[in-house]
DNA sequence: CATGAATGAGTTTTCATTCAT
DNA sequence: CATGAATGAAAACTCATTCAT
């Protein structure tokens, strides 16, 4: 395991190993837990070489949260083709996010329970990527208005909490069939696909549940 | 006025005053980051004190867990009456789960993300309780399938598929809700509510969102 | 176990139960890693009380060392009959050390072990007890020398060395008999009975082995 | 002059320094009482180097008590020559074993004080040592037998004792001599090695003292 | 560039000891 | 008398971080 004792690599190949140790520490151990001994070991470098190429602690972890969250929303939107249906284009969505998200354990583990748990700094780039997930979301769920002959002035709030609580269900269940024996990606996605059509064509049908006046 | 430097309090109310002190300080740091010294001063008391009533910051915490737990599954069952038709309980339910939440963000940071992020013991105490959750909303649709005077025979992966991507939406909007100025409890759970409904018509009817052969 | 709850027992028994719960505590754990609460506990009483009894764990402590040590002395000087002669003396003199030392192992651990290393205070209460054990064996050594018509000036020096190095194996053989399976008092008093012995005749003849020039 | 905070030494000089610091520290305050701050400032390092280097303080301990015993194995050994007379061996080894515990009594009490009032771990170590030594003594003890035309057939469990009681003699005879002004290790050598040639030539003439019928 | 050597500041935890009741 | 409540002080140990070479 870890990195045979090479000399003289190019700074970005060096810099990559660097992350790779650190995403697996962090997502592994926690922030916190995690130590830069470690990760410079399992990366095959002396300390201060870390220090170097990353500055700190924190800069390292936010450099894993950048690396992974852009890997993370490349593939989701690489996963779809803009050509297709735009339910075709959720549910293709959602497959790569499971994916992913089940082939990268450690990434998901730092962006969903480390990054949000550890102050600002980290929560907020963790933020910024939620919202551009959630805006390719919204984006959808106006596309399927469209092809639905539907005016396109949905109530902009229910959108914008139908597309946040579709993230949100998917970045759970992500959790599940991670921890879950037997719960395959696609089972995920198809679970979830089925919830979010439902909800969706009860929007456009103008048919809700009505609260109690309370 | 204030809470001036009182002495010499009977141990349940010391332990009360603790415990407070201590679900504010994970919420808000992370267990690892909350030290114990930070605890004990926010409690007014000495850290010996802590130890000798709690035992340990592993201990502590784990106190911390399980008071929160039940004190969120006391909410959101208290916040229902039984004789009541399934849909308007799950209403009530929700709703009493956004207030509490809401209401107490600390506890929630706790249940939410600090425990599930720092390893088995924690992760099985919130586990137990979600199970509750969940089996609480499964009972749910199942009166709801009965009420509409459906076959009781739903079947059973995917209500537990439902009841899971439903809890799991919830605990998402949660955070959001608490997050984002301007999104109420009674919003949030409408929200979800909607969602639910539409996935609980659906799977009555048998109908769903077909996957492309892929 | 334990002392059983009971109220309003006179000074010197509650003393006694500390001492006793004191003596295990100590010997078998160690000065340092003895803790007060656990004296307290074993003995049955409160922390304050032991306090109030016998004022800091130093002082305790010396008590402990204090008791031991006389019970020691009064057990070997009682288990010799002065009318006998000195050789039979000895002999029982050892007989009762190894015996008492095999019955109160805690105390032996104190008084051996704890006590001389853990500074000043301990040791010199131990070495006044090592005095009269000398002073003893010593007077013994020149009864003997009266016994067998020896001209009582034997050179002081070296009754001093063989009292001491008597001592000195008896306490070593102490502890090896306590720890080594199937070695009785009885046996380890032979075996230093027989050393002593013909240490003793040697000098008494004036025959010794001597030294190269060096 | 002296001591100056020199600083960057290699390691090993460095865990020399720590080595030394630690063997005065627990020979003289023992090993619970002894910090491991007073240690790392008498070695004029900081805590944190102590602990790369060493572990821990129970791994501290422990390689003091092997160096300790190991030097003194190797004085004791190393003082003899084989070629002469076993009586002049033992003589020779008893010398060299006083002289090297007064020359390094720290260490000497952390091997015959400390090391066996601490649990197991520790004691164990010690008691190899004393195999060796006792080991050693049983040798000479035959050899003497051999060089007196005496059958080499005497009694083991005699010959254990008699190894035993004189170890254990010196064991005890070394403290009183560091203790004692004007007991020089030539004379302490001196006393037991009488002791122990009577106590040999008696077992060898087969006669010894017969304890009464008791 | 790369690294072995080194540390300041902080962590959890324990313990002897004292009062107010 | 007896005790539950409370703490100051210090212990072992860890870690992010920096230089001199």
């Amino acid at each position: 395991m870890g990195a045979v004792k090479t000399k003289r690599m190019p700074r970005a190949v060096r810099e990559r190993q660097m992350l790779d140790a650190a995403v697996r520490t962090f997502g592994q151990r926690g922030y916190r837990s995690a130590s830069m001994d470690e990760i410079a070991e399992l990366a095959g470098v002396s300390k201060p070489l870390v220090y170097l190429y990353l500055n700190s602690k924190e800069d390292l972890f936010t450099a894993c949260i950048r690396r992974e969250a852009a890997a993370l929303v490349k593939a989701v939107r690489g996963g779809v083709r803009p050509e297709l249906p735009a339910d075709r284009q959720l549910w293709d969505g959602l497959g790569a996010f499971f994916t992913h998200t089940a082939e990268h354990p450690d990434g998901w583990a730092i962006l969903h329970f480390q990054a949000r748990t550890h102050g600002e700094p980290f929560a907020a780039e963790v933020a910024g990527m939620r919202c551009e997930l959630v805006a390719f979301v919204t984006e959808l769920i106006l596309a399927a208005a469209r092809e639905a002959h539907r005016d396109p002035d949905l109530p902009a709030r229910e959108v914008a909490g139908l597309a946040e609580a579709l993230v949100g269900a998917a970045e759970s269940l992500a959790a599940w069939a991670n921890a879950t024996e037997g719960v395959s990606a696609r089972q995920a996605a198809a679970t979830l696909m089925n919830f979010a059509w439902a909800g969706l064509g009860n929007m456009m049908r103008g048919s809700s549940w009505t609260p109690p006046a309370a």
